[in-house]
DNA sequence: ACCTGAACACCGTTCAAGT
DNA sequence: ACCTGAACACCGTTCAAGT
């Protein structure tokens, strides 16, 4: 039996663009905006496109590199400083992370695809040569900066991880940062709830050690990296 | 019909300790070492319980407290050092990191679980306790031990997880060694063949940018954070 | 109180078949 | 060359029912 005239095709939207792995991984981060790198399924993806998952294999290897290619997309939105200024070479490179992690933050929790990961991608490697520029410019050791960009690099992942932990699962209408809060609150009560005898440390100090402060604890670390970085500059690298 | 005599029961095994919290850990754990924390499900830790994965849920609440309760016995494995020493609190400090690192490591990947989670579990709270003493016994700052006992954890975790990341999806009987070396073999030549124009340090640098050495790197970007912490002991914070 | 079978609503990936 | 339906071998969690 033919089709009657007028019939609407089988899907009301069949994917009117033809699928590439550019569309694929822009949805992928359309549904990492909206609900977080869990919710970012081969299944979920081709949903979103009109098609079943087998279809996205034409476009990606495998989910891995979907991840990959999304963190690499998302890096191009990380501004590097123009000019570089070697003479303010550290506030350069507090810059440069700050905004990664701006950047990182503002895309839910894609940091975690960075945790660990070799940078492969055009846009991840230019913030990599940026920092390595910097240092080299105010006189870190090359074998030095070439260490310092990887440990800056762990601390600026690891930092981005934490702070949308536990924002992350949070769904529909809650608020995150309210949820993360009223959750810091249940730790606080439970640090002042441990034995003193034992953890004396930790509950004189309870406050400093669940204070959110997100941005301060962040560029705290930074200075005492940086500070750290800059203190191999006179000698010749040993401890 | 009744069963006849000398009749095995349904199952070769039905577990025949009866299942508890602690028996639910191990046996993750036991599953975790031999084959890594994503083969840590519900399911396959209630097979080797020669049991259906409903019935764990009686002993921990969901799969992320089992993960949580798997970290806290894997620290129980953490020998900090005894006496601590105030005089060489830095020596200390990173001894101990050192020992976190070596027991993350011995487990495969189990240091994701500690990404970015806050500290509940007695022994991860003694580890945190530890450091904490010996930063306020060295003179740091109240304010700036608490800070640094996060970033230092964060530290530890990053790299731990980045230690195990290119190892633990080997499976059957490639050597995971072996098995990243190679990986890093590519990335070296990776990086070698990007045009040198847009990457010039990054082609530069290539030798030291992929220099495996686990041990060496985890050691100085401990050295270049402990320098850091150690600098705000004579002033009051500022950065 | 503890344990279970069965079901629910999902996964990533492969592959033969279609266009 | 690209796309697809269907299947395979899995997931975490819930729940009524059993002991």
């Amino acid at each position: 039996m033919p089709t009657p005239p007028g019939r609407r095709p089988r899907r009301a939207a069949p994917s009117r663009q033809p699928l590439t792995q550019e569309l694929v991984v822009e949805t992928a981060i359309a549904v990492l905006d909206a609900e977080g790198l869990e919710a970012v399924t081969m299944r979920r993806v081709a949903q979103e496109l009109g098609t079943g998952p087998a279809s996205l294999y034409a476009h990606v290897s495998d989910k891995q590199e979907l991840r990959e290619l999304m963190l690499d997309r998302v890096a191009a939105e990380i501004r590097l400083p123009a000019p570089p200024d070697p003479a303010r070479w550290r506030e350069q490179l507090k810059e440069i992370a700050m905004e990664v992690r701006r950047v990182y933050t503002s895309h839910r929790d894609i940091a975690k695809v960075s945790m660990g990961l070799i940078p492969t991608g055009p846009h991840l490697l230019a913030v990599a040569e940026a920092q390595l520029a910097l240092m080299i410019a105010g006189g870190v050791p090359p074998k030095i900066a070439g260490l310092a960009v990887d440990t800056l690099g762990m601390y600026i992942d690891a930092d981005a991880v934490e702070d949308t932990f536990y924002t992350a699962a949070v769904k529909g209408d809650e608020d995150p940062w309210e949820h993360f809060k009223k959750y810091l609150d249940q730790i606080r009560d439970y640090y002042k709830a441990l034995p003193p005898d034992r953890y004396p440390n930790i509950v004189s100090l309870v406050d400093d050690l669940t204070d959110e402060g997100g941005a301060e604890r962040f560029e705290f670390g930074l200075d005492v990296l940086l500070r750290g970085v800059a203190s191999y500059i006179e000698d010749g690298g040993g401890a």
